[in-house]
DNA sequence: TGCAAAATAGAACGATCGTTCTTTTTTCTC
DNA sequence: GAGAAAAAAGAACGATCGTTCTATTTTGCA
């Protein structure tokens, strides 16, 4: 993804802005992926955060540098929960299924506080600007990741050679939004048990050998 | 879905009141689309349908009660244009080709408008009320009206008998979710492509006859 | 055609929004 | 510990929000 290593960058020289600036950031964070970047309010955050109105916005100077930088923050947790953990995985299959199934652990977490990709897609849809700008090129780099991971297992032969790599990508990204959707906003229950039913679906289709893979499922169904 | 036949409720007797009233609905409809059922406000819309904000609230009465009307009138539109075309269609995989078709199509279409039951969706997450109640009931009738045009594939015989048809239908949802992503945020370019391909897929993978429907790509490639 | 009723307009309300400005408090450095 | 710099608070701004009230206009029926 962006940076080959997350750097701890909260705690190194932190004068106190910083460090209450980091405060507000994880605040907002949590506003934001509940009630959405434009429900995002300075008043409610400073509330949440204990401080003065002013004094929150002294640290962002507008309301939309403060959602770009809850952007930023979201990006950061994004790669840090789904991206770098599977990159430990050997590449081809097994690198693609642990990207997979971070992803899906870290939407079905979402379920309670919200997916700022989607909410956000959906406030920004066709609202033009950084925040919009700053979403897609996150989105973006994340499905680029995956097209990759994709493409290598394809390469390694742990997928048919003639498969349609960003055909495979768009199936994918279909589970996990129609896993966040009928979770978190029909709450039908067998949701998640559908995404990965879907995956081994996905996974057979393209060529892989059934037996490479374990669905998350297991630890969820009755032995 | 859940009347026999939409009947016409504008026409008839109607008194001054009754067709301002969908008037307005008519605008707040297609401003709530756009922007989304939270960022319709009673002063745009009043500006758009060209009256006072008192005459178009005087319509509802409440805020709430002006979002559960466009609801509901999307609820219809999304009935006309996709339900009930496709019940002309025999009864079966035809019939569930001739559904899936009319989602596409009209999601096509809601690139540029925005689509209700998306951004509803991620605006209602966790947003208990009439509203939600609403846009849940919609997208639910909707789903199940998909899942009984599998079931009625599988018992014609089009699908495999052993199929699970919830599944099915997730797997089919995944698709529109992504291609209304996929399209309408990312502005990437294949994505209907991609929806049909993924169609195609699936039908093969349930046991569907490869001869039996024809992607709706068919127009849209070069010969 | 006249008159009650319905529909629309207009003005104002309290609340909240993002933002600016000034003042006070806290922090860091010498 | 003093003094400069940074951070936070406080008050106020114009704007917009949903809503309420009263006045005016328009409608439909006798």
């Amino acid at each position: 993804m962006s940076s080959p290593k997350p750097v701890d960058s909260d705690q190194r020289a932190a004068h106190k802005g910083q460090q209450t600036k980091a405060a507000i950031v994880e605040a907002a964070l949590g506003l934001a992926t509940q009630i959405g970047l434009e429900g995002l309010s300075i008043g409610a955050l400073a509330e949440v955060a204990r401080m003065s109105k002013s004094g929150v916005f002294a640290h962002f100077g507008s309301r939309e540098e403060l959602q770009l930088s809850v952007v930023r923050a979201y990006h950061e947790r994004f790669e840090a929960e789904v991206f770098y953990p599977a990159i430990d995985a050997p590449r081809g299959l097994p690198r693609l299924v642990a990207l997979f199934n971070n992803w899906t652990k870290r939407t079905t977490t979402e379920i309670d506080s919200g997916c700022l990709y989607i909410s956000g897609a959906a406030e920004f849809d066709d609202r033009p600007g950084p925040v919009r700008d700053a979403l897609a090129s996150s989105v973006n780099t994340w499905l680029a990741a995956m097209l990759r991971a994709v493409t290598q297992a394809r390469d390694e032969g742990h997928l048919d050679a003639d498969i349609d790599a960003p055909q495979m990508v768009f199936e994918i990204h279909g589970l996990i939004l129609a896993l966040h959707y009928e979770a978190r906003f029909l709450k039908t229950s067998q949701s998640l048990n559908h995404t990965a039913k879907g995956f081994e679906n996905i996974l057979k289709r393209y060529g892989a050998d059934a037996a490479f893979f374990k669905p998350r499922t297991a630890t969820l169904k009755p032995v």
